[in-house]
DNA sequence: AATGAATGAGCATTCATTCAT
DNA sequence: TATGAATGAATGCTCATTCAT
């Protein structure tokens, strides 16, 4: 009965909370000093656990900066296609979606950073990137702008594959751009100005 | 007597000629196997030159990547400039800065490959990189936006330097995609449908 | 109740049961790999038991080695002496010790590869091996020449102790090259052909 | 002319100085520490090199101990094959071989201990080791004993294959037990002993 | 007794950089 | 200028062993 109500309550909390940490502290540690400078040893210090800890959870290093990657983006793609499911407007879909993405980058700086900085730092993780989540996310961008189309609220004779890769790519330049500056501002009101020129610049 | 013979006919200061060899095959070194990755004794192997050699004229493997960088951007910095001497409608010179970005990235994979995957892939070098020759990339495109406001060309309600940001995020999204992409296309005609867009977005 | 059925249905102690359990996956592992490149963990998993399980039985991986070679040498020994207890003639003697030598070698290729090839390869493990049941092994073999030197049977000017090391040598290299190579054959026949020179080497 | 002169006189002293230091450094440090145990940067620090030199010489640790090997068998069995060349009554040829066997060894403990023990630690390297020099050197044996048989010295009547490895078993235990023996003899002089007796076996 | 998660010491190898020639 | 042999600091990962449960 012990057993049972333990397991209930606790039934994760020491694997999860080890991978957890050692994640957590993998963004930090890969945002500071970068992906290639950063050691095992480091982000095991960081998290609390010893060197070899860091492999009972994750393969190799490479893993844990996949890992961070993928859990984001899982997130970011669920909760975004949650809220969007009650929307009818494309233009405001459109917003949400800037809004979202901006939103999480702007709350955590170092995971900015890794997202901006250390991800692209690879071909074969750029490639395997877009092949993942990345995809679902523009995937995601595209089928709006579609939607738009079909309602008439966009114009139609416009690619939405680089129509979604153009609004992809002025959030992440603001992103980046955002982690690069010295000066502190908020990063999620950068998204009203870039939907204004990009909805004006789609709209039929 | 053959060097002599040599001498005589090549006309190129050899050390010009060295510098250039290690910056070309340095080039070809960082896209095909990633900055980190690459070994100062590929560059000089695919150079010709002995692994000591590479010292005589960079002062490190980084400073190869940052003259690189810089080569280009300078490059392509003045011939811009040169090229929108001579133009007055705003919206043409964007045109052209927009085309002649995306053409020369299109031309050379190789250098493609350096600016919008390797020079990403560090903090330290993103900063300079912004501070330094980017900087002035992109106060081109801000000029020329605020000339248009100035003109009454472009919306004057929008701030030129987040727009300028958004029209170089969306060109370097279209960068780095083709990049990725296994189709095969041509990616300076990517520019027409990014200024359609943002033209008709930031119009008066 | 499940455990008190089976502890009353089980008659063997559970601890000797693993102790054993553990010795043979490790013979097996050990074959397989070498001693270096065996892992604990193989061994246990090998043995049904978990990592830490091993600890209860031995104090190290090193012991486990030592112990296969003991256990192995103690019942070679006994049942060598027992069955040399009704035997008279030297000659017949030395030859019912290689033919339990090499039967035993041959009939378990494992246990073999363990002690032709991994017990040999640290100096520390051949001085201990030397030290203990090895000594007692070939004092058997050595006091049989003797025998037979008083005896008359056995040429009375050998010195015993490096006529013993003949022998065994002999014996070691047939199940060392049986070990080794690809061809399958049977290796206790052998021993007849080395006993045939030996015998005839050392006769009076 | 000058670089004639030098190729000559100076062709190998830099490059073969160094690897026979390297080969002398790891005879003696894995004689003392087993193969295993003993790290690349002792045998650096014992060769007086860097631990990266030690890469420009050989590709692994592992390859530095078959370079042992190779060398002194290769060695043994050329200096064996001009000795022999020379020489007719088989039983003498098979006196030399050993003599020349427990010479080499004999003066050279750490060489010995090399052969003896940490050779013998790996089923892998055991194999390589009888297909390669290994085979030549007992078939240099077996060959000096097929001519006896042929010249009516030794008996027809055995398998020279099977009777040079109880040869070579003989001697090699004589090696291993001069090694583990704690008080000092001489290793060579036992080869008389094992001649006797096996010369004495195999006689027709 | 048994478990297996956690530990952390240990190490072969790489490679940017130097410098004697 | 040019060379390339030599350097040695740097580190991801393994695995025998422990110990709380």
């Amino acid at each position: 009965m012990m057993r049972s109500v333990r397991s209930l309550s606790n039934n994760r909390p020491p694997v999860a909370d080890k991978r957890e940490a050692i994640l957590r502290a993998a963004t930090r540690v890969f945002a500071r000093n970068g992906y290639f400078n950063s050691k095992v040893a480091d982000i095991a210090s960081a998290a609390g656990v010893a060197d070899g800890t860091v492999y009972l959870y994750f393969k190799s290093k490479e893993e844990i900066l996949h890992s961070i990657f993928d859990r984001t983006v899982d997130e970011a793609v669920s909760e975004a296609r949650k809220q969007l499911e009650e929307m009818r407007d494309p233009r405001e879909k459109l917003r949400r979606i800037a809004h979202l993405h901006l939103e999480r980058l702007g709350a955590d700086r170092d995971l900015a950073v890794v997202f901006q900085v250390e991800l692209r730092g690879s071909t074969k993780f750029m490639e395997e990137f877009s092949a993942a989540g990345f995809a679902s996310y523009l995937g995601l961008i595209r089928a709006t702008i579609e939607e738009g189309q079909r309602e008439g609220v966009f114009r139609s004779g416009l690619n939405a594959k680089v129509v979604s890769k153009i609004l992809f790519g002025a959030l992440d330049e603001m992103a980046t751009n955002w982690i690069l500056s010295k000066r502190r501002y908020k990063l999620a009101p950068m998204g009203d100005q870039v939907l204004d020129i990009f909805l004006n610049g789609v709209s039929a």
